[in-house]
DNA sequence: GATTAAATTGAAATTCTTTTTCAGAATAGT
DNA sequence: ACTATTCTGAAAAAGAATTTCAATTTAATC
């Protein structure tokens, strides 16, 4: 956790940017929630632990750990962008359209069959969302 | 295609509503272009034929549309939400991040696999987006 | 054809999220 | 310590989606 940190930190000065108090505890904060937060959810976090912390730094600090790589955007239709840890492996998403949470999951052959259409439309994959909305178990009962 | 818009009329007055003349010309260009349009991109083509249609009505025409079916919204990652028509089968999207154009392709076997996945999770889908990032034919020169 | 109730329209205003601006504070390098 | 640059927070701006409201249009009934 802390090793994830320091990397980023390294990193950020590597490329002319300071390491600052604010932003280190934001991004504390931002990996120990783990989910699938909006710049809102998290800055809700931060001003708990943090109350000094404006909104503007969170926000911005997601965006510089998007740019890294250490983040992802993700966009439920829900109205807000959400961001989550890209520190595991690639997965996409299967999001319940009545309590709100977000599965995870991962399957290899839809992977393969994607790059196989790619591949038929001359089509160069930088990046790709698979979200599957519905109802999940819970909300079944 | 005067078909389709008879249809989405009398589904209209089914439900209450009634049919203007200003939406039925809205419904009439959108059909038309067929593409991937935002509201501001229908608005303009609307403009061009009726410049007395205002914006907030083809918002709603849009809406009304997707509403009973007829059109999807889709999120392409560029902040505005575009719609395509709902008359096509089902299909998923190549998106180039460099022109901005957008393929349709679809692969029987993804959607098997979804299924799937759903199952695994009892997860029962309503809907699903599959959009693939990258750099397309054209732009690969 | 006139009458009436309800839906539709366009412009403006509002809401909500994302993004920029700017002056002051913090940081890194000398 | 000194200086240049980055970072921060608040407020403002930008942008899209949505609502409000008075005026107009439509559908149904007389």
């Amino acid at each position: 956790m802390d090793e994830i940190i320091e990397r980023i930190e390294k990193e950020l000065r590597e490329s002319g940017k300071k390491s600052s108090r604010t932003r280190r505890k934001v991004i504390e904060v931002f990996f120990s929630c783990g989910g699938h937060l909006s710049v809102e959810d998290l800055y809700r976090e931060v001003k708990q632990r943090y109350p000094d912390i404006g909104y503007v730094t969170v926000y911005r600090t997601l965006k510089v750990l998007e740019e890294l790589g250490y983040a992802t955007s993700l966009d439920v239709g829900d109205g807000s962008t959400r961001f989550e840890t890209a520190l595991r492996q690639h997965h996409d998403h299967l999001i319940c359209t009545v309590c709100g949470r977000i599965y995870e999951f991962f399957e290899p052959e839809i992977e393969v069959l994607q790059n196989l259409v790619a591949r038929k439309n001359d089509f160069r994959i930088l990046d790709h969302t698979l979200h599957i909305f519905g109802i999940c178990k819970e909300c079944q009962k």
